[in-house]
RNA sequence: GGGCCCGUAGUGGAAUGGUUAACACGUCGCUCUCACACAGCGAAGAUUCGCGGUUCGAUCCCGCGCGGGCCCACCA
């Protein structure tokens, strides 16, 4: 099979379809000759369209799985999708509207298996060696299964409960959420100074949200504020005449309005830290949809906050206890979704224990292998500021249930038997408990980390399949985003150690972002998003996954480059056409011959180097530093080999009957040989085109089942490299000898002098050959060389 | 406020305690030489952010400063 004419992606599709004819990348259960290297992949949100971000991360563990497969592994390379969240939900109800439950959720999963189809297709557009046989979603009874087990095992383990408990709470969406769906966005808010009462004299609070001074249940100051530490006493009358006593607290910033602050029952976070420190009472200051209740004689239930905020405002005005009012600037916490402000809640939920496993989470972390290592830097920081257990249930529809039953009477809950999983509320919302009472499905869901949180055990077939498990669990390596560290890296090594005593993984591998060209974040709204298909047709996917490899440093945000890309795409046409020549040259030549004519110092030069390339690539493989790998071979292979050698070796191709028969055996043995090396060590990030090459050589023979090449180090030859880079230097001079004399480079040179430490008749003819120069003067000494 | 990362030719970016600091894109010449003009050959272009320190020697190690970026926390 001749190598093709011009690289595209019509080759590529040749090939991927004949990978998948041929289970190229298929894991082999029954091997056990073989170690097996295990890929706990992340499953992607099913969004419907790969971004570069996952482009980038995804070419970079597939680089892994072929260079391991190469090295002699079994490779287990699942991909999975995580198909449950919010966004989905949001999208299917502006489409479709809402619909019961039961019904929505038939949507989301139809909605969602489009979605995961364009995204598949891309993947294998891209050439992603995962094995498809072992796909998994997370959507699919078997998985919520599997998901519900583990949280029963936590539940037996007294990690998970049920509790009242203040939750970020978005009055929009109704629904409880976790702190990573929250972020921060800067507003200018008026900052109220109210007069509150103290021994019958004035004492000024400051507050931004007076409507929840009904909930106001202390009064806090700094015990080291001069202004108000020696006061003695211990109750303040609010301004609507409230008893609260009065605390000190040295969170309380002196500097910060008044130095004297409201404690109310939620109005942010630092009110819950000091209800729970001061062991304050509670007031539910807002119900779920964030109207006003509780007021008592304020008459003010449920008015949503703003209006609240203004009659209130009113109202202390009238008295004389409003004192000022000043614009301030102000970060609050909006949902990521809806982007409104989100509120503090008390309300029923489940959680799963951290806070007291966070060093035991830490140090399981510190078992794992982190490239870059400073990446561990960020779980463990936020394992350490976590102050509050996850809440693990959502007040949303497409989600794992909860497998639980309540009785809603004494509000017990109950966990499901095993028996029952999965635990689908649809087809069974009630059932009797254990005294004939009526028991509820639980009908919150999972938060989604919740079921990503096990995917190296739902790879592993936790728990059925022991002997399965202990094969590729803990997973050899999890690559992720560096970004999610703290959620998906962390919960994972939470949940799993907590089910397995053991850490996920042995290795865990960051990478960054992509930012558009002008080093911005890539975003809708900016309009600088770059589409993998736009790339994969002006490009095609080698070029793409070039890029990738070529886009450096690890877990460290990079610019995307069309630049890259072009370079990507040139080289690619560079080892094609060089291969193509190869081809030609070795026409007659049987490759499988051992190289027992006599080498020129040329070809020993090209061999030593090559063996040099060998080892540092694999070097930098091993180190998961693909832009080294990469560059390494490229500048090899572009610079030495083809700029160099396939020059030196065409006279003794083309002119046998004058440079000697054995001579073009030697040429076409080492030119066979660096090209079919290369190759390989190109293999994991340009498969493709590698495999292109190769097969044109060994039809039939995948070059990704083949052995990654060994580094000779008998044919390290410094000698060779040593004269050879000094007949390169004589040639680069002849050439702009050439070029300073507008004389094309084929013209001849009549006359050179030349001198070097070494005697030059190992080199000599291809002085002669190469760069055209009819007459040498040689003289020992030190490298000189002059042109007549 | 805390943690982490980074600052190298116009641009993007390697590498290194020690001779002229890669490579690519871009720029400027020359060459369509039988694999390749998606090319070849050559040229120009860098006080490796600043200041100190360690060292025989620093772009690299340390400190400070200046300037970017990411994550986290955050004031009622």
């Amino acid at each position: 099979m001749p190598i093709c004419d011009r690289y595209g992606r019509s080759v590529e599709e040749k090939w991927q379809e004949w990978w998948e004819k041929s289970g190229t990348y298929n894991f082999s259960e029954s091997d056990a000759s073989k170690p097996v290297y295990s890929i706990d992949t992340p499953p992607p949100f099913t969004s419907g369209e790969l971004h570069m971000g996952h482009v980038l991360s995804y070419s970079y563990f597939d680089f892994v799985a072929r260079y391991k497969r190469m090295r002699g592994y079994n490779v287990y390379y699942p991909q999975g999708w995580d198909c449950q969240g919010f966004p989905t939900e949001v999208k299917v109800e502006s489409k479709y509207g809402r619909k019961p439950p039961k019904e929505f959720r038939q949507l989301c999963a139809k909605w969602t298996e489009e979605f995961i189809a364009k995204m598949r297709a891309q993947m294998k557009a891209l050439g992603f060696s995962a094995d498809w046989r072992y796909e998994y979603r997370t959507m699919d009874p078997s998985y919520h299964k599997k998901v519900q087990l583990s949280i029963l095992e936590m539940h037996k383990k007294g990690l998970i409960y049920r509790s009242e408990h203040p939750v970020y709470w978005c009055t929009n969406c109704v629904s409880a959420l976790a702190k990573t769906d929250t972020e921060d966005v800067s507003r200018e808010t008026e900052l109220h100074y109210v007069s509150f009462s103290l021994g019958g004299k004035p004492l000024l609070i400051a507050t931004t949200r007076p409507e929840l001074m009904h909930a106001c249940v202390a009064v806090a100051y700094n015990p080291s504020d001069e202004r108000y530490a020696k006061l003695g006493e211990t109750k303040v009358e609010t301004a609507f005449g409230k008893q609260v006593p009065l605390i000190p607290d040295s969170d309380v910033d002196k500097e910060f309005g008044t130095g004297v602050v409201m404690v109310c029952t939620f109005g942010d976070k630092q009110d819950i830290i000091w209800m729970y420190k001061h062991k304050l009472p509670v007031i539910r200051a807002i119900d779920e949809h964030g109207r006003l209740i509780n007021t008592g004689e304020m008459g003010l239930d449920g008015l949503k906050c703003g209006e609240a905020r203004a009659k209130i405002l009113e109202r202390l005005k009238a008295e004389g206890k409003l004192v000022k009012s000043a614009k301030i600037q102000q970060v609050v916490k909006v949902h990521d979704r809806c982007k409104k402000p989100v509120e503090f809640l008390l309300s029923m939920q489940w959680f799963a224990k951290i806070t007291e496993k966070s060093e035991e989470i830490i140090d399981y972390a510190k078992k794992i292998k982190w490239t870059p290592s400073f990446g561990i830097q960020y779980l463990i920081d936020w394992a350490r500021y976590v102050e509050w257990d996850w809440v693990i249930s959502r007040q949303r529809v497409f989600g794992t249930p909860l497998p639980f039953w309540i009785d809603q009477k004494t509000g017990k809950a109950y966990p499901a038997e095993e028996s029952e999983l999965p635990f689908n509320p649809d087809l069974r919302p009630t059932k009797i408990g254990p005294d004939g009472q009526i028991l509820h499905a639980e009908s919150s869901t999972c938060d989604c980390w919740v079921d990503s949180s096990i995917t190296p055990l739902v790879i592993g077939r936790w728990p059925e399949d022991k002997a399965f498990l202990s094969r590729v669990y803990p997973a050899s390596l999890r690559p992720q985003g560096v970004e999610i560290v703290r959620t998906w890296a962390f919960y994972t090594i939470y949940r799993c150690s907590q089910l397995t005593s053991q850490a996920p993984f042995k290795e865990i591998l960051l990478n960054g972002n992509v930012l558009a060209p002008d080093g911005k974040k890539m975003s809708k709204s900016l309009g600088n998003i770059i589409s993998p298909d736009k790339l994969l047709t002006d490009y095609s996917a080698d070029a793409i996954r070039q890029w990738a490899a070529l886009s450096g440093a690890m877990a460290k945000d990079r610019p995307f480059s069309y630049q890259d890309m072009q370079y990507s795409k040139s080289f690619i046409n560079k080892v094609v056409n060089a291969a193509k020549l190869v081809e030609k040259a070795c026409a007659d030549f049987d490759g499988s011959e051992a190289p027992r004519f006599s080498l020129r110092m040329v070809d020993r030069w090209i061999l030593s180097r090559l063996s040099g390339i060998v080892s540092k690539a694999t070097e930098s493989f091993e180190g998961f530093q693909f832009h080294q790998a990469i560059k390494i071979v490229q500048d090899f292979f572009w610079h030495e080999f083809c700029d160099f050698y396939l020059e030196y070796a065409k006279h003794r191709i083309y002119q046998p009957e004058i440079y000697g028969h054995e001579s073009k055996r030697a040429a076409q043995y080492a030119m066979r040989r660096v090209l079919l090396e290369c190759c390989q060590l190109l293999a994991p990030i340009t498969p493709h085109l590698s495999e292109e090459i190769w097969q044109s050589f060994r039809p039939g023979q995948s070059i990704h089942l083949s052995s990654w090449p060994e580094s000779k180090s008998h044919e390290a030859d410094p000698e060779a490299e040593e004269q050879v880079e000094f007949l390169n230097w004589v040639v680069s001079q002849a050439r702009q000898h050439k070029a300073d004399r507008k004389q094309p480079l084929n013209s001849e040179i009549s006359h050179a002098s030349i001198s070097a430490p070494f005697p030059i008749s190992d080199i000599e003819e291809e002085i002669h050959a190469t760069a055209r120069i009819k007459v040498i003067n040689y003289a020992l000494g030190s490298k000189s060389v002059s042109f007549a």
